[in-house]
DNA sequence: CCGTTGCGCTTGAGTGTTCAACCATAAAGA
DNA sequence: TCTTTATGGTTGAACACTCAAGCGCAACGG
């Protein structure tokens, strides 16, 4: 246990940059939703995601992964959404588990509306602060994270840590 | 306002990638910290800033912009932090109004505790992912953005946009 | 000296997220 | 068929964060 591999003075400021840039970045995005649009960046995903499928609609889950939230997640937040009247939920016919998430007019409206804003912060916080190299080169680290991150299991280290509940 | 700066493809595929590579990463250095160390990101950020101050002490604001909290963010997580007697919070003489605040040894030592399984997670996660060239980028574009993000005022846009009680 | 303005920090309400537990249905095994 | 197990999805409690309002003190202006 005396072994951890500590970061090197380098390493330290990039995670630090990293963690800096981040939280400036998305605590404005969020912010500017929330002013401009009335909803978490969360929400906007889960409208965006849904405005792309065929007839705007898709299974709670598949929903969930493409929008990067937990099932649970999407529950409460799809639950939000229908009350607002921008989310409708339908019974899946062919599996009674199932549910179906439709976007109905007023959602698109409201994403619609949403949108300039939204697209507008993203470039100018982003975009416009990096040269194409870096942005090229944001791409590649991203792809490569999301790569590194997605096949491996949930946990780096079941065997010898992470046991929640025996403390 | 028809006049919007949408995002081509590439900027769209880049722009996805790095939400999905932050929500995977993130979501676990929180999930690894919860569960073996009890305290969210945000929490450790606190006591790793505390610990490498003179003294283990600071000034509540001076906490919350070397911690990327705001104001009331840190006061309640500090609340916390104080029930569970890892930081100590005395009035500043000199200026009645402010506080001090102060990481105990416990403090210290649940620091201690935690900080092997977190930059094990932070290594394994983002480091062991890159290429040495990549770090290096990922460093420069996230310098770039602090520098962006941290000079201008804040909000891009006040003169046509961002009215957030006209609607 | 007294009022105003500004600063440092806290507070409470509202909200989104997580976790664990749960319900209902489907699929697999005996 | 009857039981078991897995899957799709929801629920409620716990908790962290945000926002707006507020409190106490400091600094300035008359």
């Amino acid at each position: 246990m005396d072994h951890t591999r500590w970061l090197d003075d380098d390493e330290q400021r990039t995670w630090r940059a990293f963690l800096t840039a981040n939280r400036l970045l998305f605590e404005r995005v969020e912010r500017q939703l929330q002013n401009e649009a009335r909803m978490p960046h969360a929400y906007y995903e889960i409208l965006a995601r849904l405005s792309e499928a065929p007839d705007r609609t898709l299974r709670m889950s598949r929903l969930a992964d493409t929008s990067l939230s937990s099932r649970s997640r999407l529950s409460h937040a799809v639950a939000r959404l229908e009350e607002a009247g921008w989310v409708e939920r339908t019974t899946c016919e062919t599996d009674r588990r199932g549910a179906w998430a439709r976007l109905t007019d007023a959602g698109l409206a409201a994403l619609e509306r949403a949108a300039p804003g939204h697209v507008e912060t993203v470039r100018s916080l982003l975009f416009d602060a990096l040269t194409p190299q870096q942005v090229a080169a944001l791409g590649e680290v991203a792809d490569a994270l999301v790569d590194h991150l997605t096949d491996r299991p949930v946990w780096p280290a079941e065997s010898d840590a992470g046991c929640p509940e025996a403390g």
